[in-house]
RNA sequence: GGUCCUGUAGCUCAGCUGGAUAGAGCAGCUCACUUCUAAUGAGCAGGCCCCAGGUUCGAAUCCUGGCGGGAUCACCA
């Protein structure tokens, strides 16, 4: 049984005992007790008043006296107003540290049998990927590890746009100017070689445009017509559209592939829209059948969502095509066929929310045996400093410049403070890799994903403060002691040490994290663990500040602080790992 | 207009399943490197937790109603 638990079952049979109370653990209010105060947990007692008659002062007194006699776990205990606070025997936290610091999966909860599908990215194949996407991206691996963590089986996946207008706009700019040019003749990653014809498509259709609103012409520009004309024989399968269609997409898919791994992240299973956006009509004859749809006059077919609060909602077109609610159906049943998933979570923007909770209300009337693992990881959209991002106004942050940006700033910083000269050319260019990314990613990562987020390109490579590098910094000088430490390697045990204040609270922390990433996989969020390992890293630091590991004369002191630090790193690590953060050795 | 999200220090954010005197970082001002790396630490200053009611022993947190910001209410995806 956990410390907790027995906490709990230990206040139940006191609540028992003393007032013939019949507590569920959940009304037991157990917190870490706050700093100002001494003791480990606190017991808030005024829940238990009015079936006790007593005063709160009293009951918390006769509880602390009840468990301090029968819990041997609980060694004393203080009470001001209604709180009890509760000091653990100081043995069990050096048991903890002595357990657990060899426990190479501390922090890995028991694989519960369950699979988990988390969708994110999911960009369109006409232009390269930006700052929001990398909130996606961030978001959804992080995610995936949490889940891994927490003992799901995880499959990360994305669902590729890459048909529709848009590729076909890029595709008909690239015909009429691209003159063969090839992102190997022009020098240009091939996502952002695509992307210049889309900007280029949208340069001739205006000046069309404009020209026809000149001449008093009405109706759509004539590059428009053409855009039209090639999703047509794209949607009649004529091979020499789909020849250029697959070799344009060919080069974005390059292109993002470096993007992904720049970033550290891979995907399990690719799903492409070609193949899936006809995959929902079935379902839409399965409804109609089953009732669960009817049919308009015009022969579009809809679902009426009133009694759940929303609106009536088109699910085929009449001329029978498929809209995105149809595609999103056929997916992900489809995915479900593949892997039988028990969890579904897909990573899109906070303006998807009402799509979501249409689709997910019509996988429920579905039965769909994975409509109650159905979540929407919505996020906020990042803004910079100067207002919204806007791709006509140039405003957009692209991603590949922005990892090169938090890069180059890592390096330059570490530059100027000239520590890693031993290093060699490519070990540092890694360590000023780990470190700007790290910077990017925990400046995105710790703050909540509901909300709408503002990024200022300074800041995010800002290495002081609440910052990833700061992180890091707190595991890079633990490594730095263990090396020094195993030079001039000796034994001890530290049963009977007795600790300091700091030393006590970091084990209290590091006894958090198996919890922390439980409720980050249950809320599905990462910024919880972002926060949580900035916790660790600040007392960490100022543990590391205030008391000497190395210097101090006593073995069993120099062990156990060489033991708590190692753990220390150890969750740090374990921690960041989970925001996709890896730790440099050295900085 | 309906629905959903959001509002906490000058700025960026924690805290929100109700608990003790609301916390960090940045920016500003002090101080501490002959040290296991100062990418650090200690301190000062900075608050009608949007407003008004309600529930409660107790509200930043829950409820109601406003106000401000955002999204959405497409046969685009």
């Amino acid at each position: 049984m956990g410390l907790i638990a027995q906490l709990q079952s230990g206040i139940q049979n006191a609540l028992e005992a003393l007032y013939q109370l019949d507590a569920s653990a959940s009304q037991l209010v157990l917190s870490p007790t706050r700093k100002e105060f001494s003791g480990d947990f606190t017991l808030v007692v005024f829940p238990f008043t009015k079936a006790a008659k007593k005063k709160p002062e009293d009951i918390a007194n006769d509880i602390g006296n009840h468990l301090k006699s029968n819990e041997s776990l609980v060694k004393d205990f203080n009470v001001i107003k209604g709180f009890l606070n509760l000091e653990i025997d100081p043995s069990y936290w050096v048991e903890f540290l002595k357990q657990e610091s060899t426990n190479k999966s501390f922090g890995h909860l028991e694989k519960n049998g369950q699979k988990v599908m988390v969708e994110f990215c999911s960009p369109n194949t006409n232009k390269p990927l930006h700052l929001g996407h990398i909130r996606n991206i961030l978001l959804g691996w992080s995610c995936a590890k949490i889940l891994d963590q927490a003992g799901y089986e995880v499959i990360k996946t994305q669902i590729i746009n890459d048909r529709g207008i848009h590729i076909c706009k890029s595709m008909v700019a690239w015909m009429e100017t691209g003159e063969g040019s090839t992102p190997e003749s022009s020098g240009l990653k091939g996502d952002h070689f695509v992307g210049k014809y889309y900007v280029a498509y949208n340069t001739l259709e205006r000046a069309e445009k404009d020209k026809m609103t000149a001449a008093g012409e009405e109706g759509d520009a004539p590059i428009l017509k053409k855009a039209r004309a090639l999703l047509k024989k794209w949607e009649d399968q004529d091979p020499e559209v789909r020849a250029i269609w697959e070799k344009m997409n060919g080069w974005v898919y390059d292109g993002f592939d470096q993007t992904f791994d720049a970033l550290g992240v891979s995907f399990d299973k690719l799903y492409y829209e070609s193949d899936t956006y006809l995959l929902g009509k079935k379902y839409v004859d399965q409804g109609l059948e089953s009732g669960l749809f009817f049919k308009k006059e015009d022969g579009s077919v809809w679902i009426d969502l009133e009694d759940a609060g929303m609106d009536q909602k088109i699910v085929l077109r009449a001329d029978g095509t498929s809209v995105y609610m149809t595609q999103d159906i056929g997916t992900a049943q489809s995915r479900y066929e593949d892997y039988k998933m028990d969890k579904l979570v897909y990573v899109v923007g906070d303006e998807q929310n009402y799509h979501f909770k249409v689709l997910f209300e019509i996988m429920k009337r579905f039965k769909a045996n994975y409509s109650d693992g159905l979540f929407h990881l919505s996020y906020g959209m990042v803004d910079l400093p100067t207002g919204k991002m806007k791709s006509r106004e140039g405003t957009v942050v692209d991603a590949d410049d922005l990892i090169k940006d938090v890069i180059r700033e890592a390096t330059s910083n570490a530059n100027e403070r000239g520590t890693l000269v031993e290093a060699n050319d490519a070990e540092q260019s890694d360590i000023f890799r780990r470190i700007g990314l790290g910077a990017l990613k925990y400046f995105i990562l710790k703050v909540n994903p509901k909300k709408r987020m503002t990024f200022d390109p300074k800041e995010s490579v800002d290495l002081h403060g609440n910052t990833g590098p700061y992180i890091q910094n707190a595991y890079v000088r633990i490594k730095s002691v263990l090396r020094k430490a195993a030079e001039s390697p000796f034994e001890a045990s530290f049963d009977n040490y007795k600790m300091e204040a700091l030393e006590l609270e970091l084990l209290k922390q590091l006894f958090q994290f198996p919890e922390v990433v439980k409720g980050a996989a249950e809320a599905y969020d990462p910024s919880s663990v972002a926060n949580y390992c900035y916790e660790l890293a600040k007392n960490y630091h100022r543990f590391y500040h205030d008391h000497s590991i190395l210097k101090v004369e006593e073995a069993v002191t120099k062990k156990f602080r060489l033991t708590l630090s190692e753990m220390v790193a150890y969750v740090l690590a374990s921690g960041m790992n989970l925001l996709g953060v890896e730790m440099p050795e050295k900085m």
